[in-house]
DNA sequence: GGACTTATTGAACGGGCGGTCAACAAGTAG
DNA sequence: CTACTTGTTGACCGCCCGTTCAATAAGTCC
């Protein structure tokens, strides 16, 4: 059966997609609610009835970033080899910043300018971002080790110490982009990190 | 000759220290001029004449932050061997949040919270985190490119690529630590970026 | 001492912020 | 049609923010 009232006039996962972008461009505190309704399509009333309030919208458009985010490494994860694939996800905030020249592109990695932002003086910042972060660890130990077996990557370390490492190195990079850093720079520093992890004569 | 006119009744540096300290721990937005008076010691009139307004206070906070961080790192550079001394540095930021339990405890690095709360929308902002990032890299490269010769490092990368990891590795590390990783998961993800610059027997 | 200069204080201000709500619109139910 | 439910609008509200300033304090200069 139909709902009965009057019908939604827009698409509530586009108006989320939109609150994502302005969000990851701005921040949290340098988003105003104005600035929302400016660039969603929305009036504040009906923003505040589908969404609540801002901290509600942000973090429903942070978890939409991540979401989105562990689909794209969770198909790295899953090729191989494996290097070059996670080589593609580790490059991409850099390009990302570099394909958008409008100044209010996104930049970064939204869960770590939340991390910046919001943590420690706000509890649910400080666990979203915990718990996003642990799940890039629990997604990425498991492949590491196979490839590991398999003789790709280098043994010389644990696989958890490495996929520590690689979170460092995507949350690092994703925030050199925000600031502006040379795409090409930053790939030649992910490039330098690869080729430690890479297994290699002088492994065994 | 001494200086006509009341004198001031507190010292500068111990003051810009405490506003260093706020804004460390609850970012530019974070912090409100209340939080910094209750804090600093100072009403607001006489903080406004000292340093001028909030934004002037927090980038003379930043730009002390960055000094004294350069101070350690300068120092680290001169060592050898290099990578036990960066090891140092790098694993710092995960010690500095352990260490302090308060929930207005200092985490992170001012410099990248900087970069994710305030660029791309605050040029000033913009212009002093790509000023410390270059400084960084610049500092950085000739003591690898040393260590490098002396059969330290790994020849597998260009000293330049291997310092912008460094500087990938310190600001990622440094976001980690603000959002509460454990300091052994840190400093194990540190060591296995090490290893990686290690120069080893496959390297030549 | 009186004139002058600089520092300190905290009340006061204007503005922009996040959030609310009464009136109205657009559907369904019977 | 009338009754009901839900969505939309934008004016409005109160609060807290960063900032200012007139009054006062505490020194130096001559």
């Amino acid at each position: 059966m139909a709902r009965t009232g009057r019908p939604r006039g827009f698409d509530p996962g586009e108006v989320l997609r939109s609150a994502r972008d302005v969000f990851w461009a701005s921040g949290y505190g340098g988003t105003s609610i104005q600035a929302l309704v400016d660039r969603v399509g929305l009036e504040r009333g009906s923003l505040y009835a589908a969404f609540g309030d801002k901290r509600r919208l942000y973090f429903e458009a942070v978890r939409l970033y991540w979401a989105e985010y562990e689909e794209v490494l969770r198909s790295a994860l899953a090729q191989v080899p494996l290097l070059p694939a996670l080589r593609e996800v580790l490059v991409m905030p850099a390009q990302l910043g570099a394909a958008a020249s409008d100044p209010g592109a996104p930049h970064g990695c939204m869960v770590g300018n939340t991390a910046a932002e919001l943590v420690p003086h706000d509890a649910e910042a400080t666990a979203l971002v915990a718990d996003a972060f642990d799940r890039f660890v629990g997604m990425t130990i498991e492949p590491l080790r196979q490839a590991q077996q398999r003789g790709e990557v280098s043994t010389a370390s644990e696989p958890e110490a490495q996929a520590r490492l690689l979170l460092v190195l995507a949350e690092g990079t994703a925030l050199l982009a925000r600031a502006g850093t040379d795409p090409a720079a930053a790939v030649a520093a992910i490039d330098a990190a690869l080729a430690g992890l890479r297994a290699d004569a002088g492994d065994r």
